[in-house]
DNA sequence: ATGCCAGTAGTCAAGTTTGATTACTGGCCC
DNA sequence: GGGCCAGTAATCAAACTTGACTACTGGCAT
């Protein structure tokens, strides 16, 4: 699963109408750019292909008020929002080690209710812990432990990764369960995008030196 | 960077000469189908583009002895190797946070003189901690902590991911400067690849449940 | 002897991602 | 008042990835 149609829809759904630039910039704001694969080409594919697909609805509209090519809007329908929640879902039951579907989905976890949140984790660390335990399988063969060589620092890696990550779902959970944050359905939600004539504090600011892929 | 150019690259080399069933073969052995996006069709297509870049060459061999369509061989040359070098340690030195990149540095590590391999982990760590720093930083904005509301959970989940990684990180460190594997120029290299008429004792091997992607 | 399956080897079309580039407005500087 | 830069908005070609497909051999059960 790729991180980019789930930024995309959760940015059309929170603005409720928007436009590409529009997107591309709410993605900026998030820092998106730098952990995700969120290139303008990105985007504007994913928003024209999800308009494809019935997951977007889009408006054509006149050229832009503020230079440039005339531009489209996009505005969520009921099966991109089903859609969204399961994409939202996903990224927070599986563990597929990449930061960019976690991290979003981090971003967008209270569009859920408190409670299932806080189940999905639970699956989370369920799957984590499967994981973990058929990696320890293989890494142990028949033939007695380390016939590996330095192969088994490979998954010596991914069992530390894998703990670490648990140990991190599980604080979460702690956090979630203590009342922290404000979820779907508990009043004024938290919004994370930029009104309409906001300057976005983020852009271009300097990088953070994790750019180096 | 992909993961796919170094693991092809390390693959062939270790053959000193290879076709790509070959090759698609060897990763399978190593797992890299489940950890990576090592698929048939990227593997050729990978074979293709660095023949034409003039890091591998390829070799037009007759039909193939053994069913099948004729099969190209292809072996590393010089520029390649450069290559396979840059490619292996800016995968051990850079913090990007991609399994499979890291996962295929660390297959390969013992190519290099056990000196450098410390020398680059140890990178790798003023890397993450840097990373850190800047996420912290930002994380705590002008205006008191957490105007961020679970957005700051994003960066609570990088700092516990890079605080993991420089662990285990160092944890390999000691484990190396102890004595650990055998490194270039120490004689016996550990040979990873499978020789001609050898079985694959992974092939079709029940799968890790991390499929889940 | 026929059919069919497993293994060997590679190709292809469709979809995605990337990085550069286009196009247009408005403000500012000299 | 002309040039140039910053911002707004989107497109495009090239590269890469994916998953399914082709094509051919040999063995083996019927």
């Amino acid at each position: 699963m790729s991180a980019i149609r789930l930024l995309v829809l959760g940015a059309v759904r929170q603005h409720g109408r928007a436009h590409g630039y529009q997107v591309r910039n709410d993605l900026e704001y998030w820092g998106a750019h730098e952990w995700s694969n969120a290139k303008p080409g990105s985007i504007y594919h994913a928003l024209k292909q999800m308009a494809k697909q019935g997951l977007l609805h889009a408006h054509e509209i006149a050229p832009s008020t503020a230079g440039g090519p005339p531009r489209t809007e996009y505005e969520i329908t009921a099966a991109g929002t089903e859609e969204y929640l399961a994409l939202l879902r996903e990224s927070l039951t599986s563990y597929d080690q990449k930061m960019d579907v976690r991290s979003a989905g981090i971003g967008f976890i209270v569009d859920l209710p408190r409670g299932e949140a806080v189940a999905l984790l639970e699956e989370r660390i369920r799957g984590i812990e499967q994981w973990r335990a058929s990696v320890t399988e293989h890494y142990v063969p028949e033939d007695g432990p380390a016939q590996l060589g330095h192969i088994g620092e490979i998954m010596d890696l991914w069992v530390h990764s894998a703990d670490a990550d648990a140990a991190w779902t599980r604080g979460l959970i702690a956090r979630i369960e203590g009342g922290a944050y404000t979820f779907a359905g508990e009043g004024e939600p938290f919004v994370g995008v930029l009104r309409d004539g906001q300057e976005n504090p983020y852009a271009t600011g300097e990088r953070h030196p994790q750019d180096a892929r």
